[in-house]
DNA sequence: AGACCCGGACGCG
DNA sequence: CGCGTCCGGGTCT
């Protein structure tokens, strides 16, 4: 089995990057380590074998929704997801991020 | 080589 | 505004 690739090692520090209180979209970070694919950005975050270091539930949807978790769009794991945002601070209405200030941008 | 993935954009209804 | 479809990049089997 392979461990970290290059690729996902810059999806990770990107990730690592956002501080609490803040969230990212899967698009931003692909764009910032130059992919054209959200979809391999949250693949990669679905394997995090970086638990807390990596803080895939800050990484939420462009279209400002709460994405997906553990492998699912839906569920405990995205009600988790949810809680561990609010209690940084991020809240979600709607489904989606209640304020887009609150979104970090990585890129430039 | 083929299938699978936590998305994104586009087009249509 | 909501739904359906195709695309793209990467990893895993």
């Amino acid at each position: 089995m392979i461990s970290v690739t290059p690729f996902q090692k810059r999806v990770y520090d990107a990730t690592r990057r956002v501080p609490k209180g803040m969230v990212t979209t899967y698009a931003m970070i692909a764009r910032r380590i130059g992919c054209g694919s959200a979809r391999a950005v949250g693949q990669a975050l679905r394997r995090n074998p970086f638990a807390p270091e990596v803080p895939c539930h800050r990484v939420i949807a462009s279209d400002m929704t709460i994405g997906g978790f553990s492998g699912r769009t839906g569920g405990a794991q995205i009600r988790r997801k949810l809680r561990m945002l609010a209690a940084e601070g991020v809240v979600f209405k709607g489904g989606k991020l209640a304020e887009p200030s609150r979104l970090h941008r990585l890129d430039k």
